[in-house]
DNA sequence: GTATAAAGTTAGAGGAATCTAACAAATAAA
DNA sequence: TTTATTTGTTAGATTCCTCTAACTTTATAC
């Protein structure tokens, strides 16, 4: 059984893994805010439970069953994001933090019973999806707004930044999953976007904005 | 701020101390499942934040601070109880070994988020009170039911027990809080009391289930 | 009122998770 | 290809929470 710190560790390995399989001590002590030497030690130890594949100077890799146990944890999260907007009424932009504390909670039932009241969702509040009981998750092939062409109609359905600061923004440009978004112009100068969604005629995102949002094009 | 740890020291001694005000360190020792030295260091460390008063071989106090700082833990129990079994379908059987993880869960607006969706409940599941937001538990002047008399009409509204077992004990004869109870007799040679009540027009209960509820006499 | 038992304390140690300081290896730059 | 920089490791210490063994104080029994 995972201790709440192991269970850490085993998530932002399961999060930086999603493009490279290879993990650098370096990156997991600026994830996780500790030391470098805090993470070697820990990485030690999560080797002797076969979580993590490890060699000395060598980046670490998650092994099948590190995965699995991640990916429990990643679904624990996730449920409970949609749980807290969904059913209690908080903003997206609120629950990572209180999750972040809850999905180390011991008691299958609770998850279980917050999937049911959700109706068994895939994906979270910012688009990202929940793996399921078995540790499997799903790839969604999304792409990145910046590379969108004028023209294009598109839906918003996913970020590639769920910080509360990234959210505030959206927020107050009533930017939300699932909208339809037409692409009116690129400025090949600064690669900034002029889009149309909603009741907004003509908005302006630079492509700082462009490159955390995921959509997918209308058929 | 409390650790976990530090929380189920302050919530053990806040519910000994409903009785009489004094807690012995053996007693802290059984509830909480640790050793006496264990309880011996924590407890000077508690006493150092000002939560506890103790003195070498004296039972241990609770200062105001510490009465505080535990009546809030047991509040965020009691809530989750209350929210577990009223907004998510729990039995009240179920509720107490998840609501001992979440009551460590630091996150205002989650608690008061739920208190809200339950109206500002004032007793959990049980018939336990609520402490307020200021940490003021009111003080509930329930009846034993082993003191009741033959003929008596009570209303079943507290437990004095809240353990699985009994909860389940309580399933298999339907009985609920709320519900109107007569006594119909009383054996004196095993003080066992027969009553009615619901459906059930006879019912015998054993002293030791008596004494564990608590009732309110109807006029 | 002494002897026995129960309750409490001290001393010393260990595991988990963390740190800093010092050193070593690998990588990038000159 | 040396040198400098970045990355990673080791050693040693600290804090928190826990234990067992040995001892002391307080309470109970006779
Ligand atoms: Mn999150
Ligand atoms: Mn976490
Ligand atoms: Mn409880
Ligand atoms: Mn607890």
């Amino acid at each position: 059984m995972a201790s709440s710190t192991e269970e850490n560790y085993l998530k932002v390995l399961f999060n930086l893994t999603q493009e490279k399989t290879e993990v650098p001590i370096s990156e997991l002590a600026t994830h996780l805010g500790v030391s470098m030497p805090t993470v070697n030690s820990m990485i030690k130890n999560m080797q002797k439970n076969d979580w993590v594949i490890y060699e000395k100077y060598k980046p670490v890799t998650l092994t099948e069953i590190g995965k699995k146990t991640a990916a429990l944890i990643v679904r624990k999260h996730r449920l409970t994001e949609m749980f807290l907007v969904n059913k209690m009424g908080f903003g997206w932009e609120e629950v990572h933090e209180i999750a972040e504390q809850i999905e180390h909670i011991h008691a299958k039932k609770f998850f279980e019973r917050m999937d049911e009241m959700l109706g068994f969702p895939t994906v979270d509040p910012h688009g990202s999806p929940i793996p399921d009981k078995q540790g499997r998750i799903q790839e969604l092939h999304y792409k990145n707004l910046s590379l969108a062409q004028a023209g294009n109609q598109v839906i918003l359905s996913a970020l590639a930044d769920s910080s509360s600061d990234f959210l505030e923004f959206l927020n107050s440009r009533e930017l939300k999953l699932g909208m339809e978004l037409k692409i009116l112009s690129r400025e090949p100068y600064d690669s900034s976007m002029t889009v149309s969604y909603g009741d907004r005629k003509s908005e302006t995102l630079s492509e700082k904005v462009c490159e955390k949002l995921l959509v997918r094009l209308v058929e």
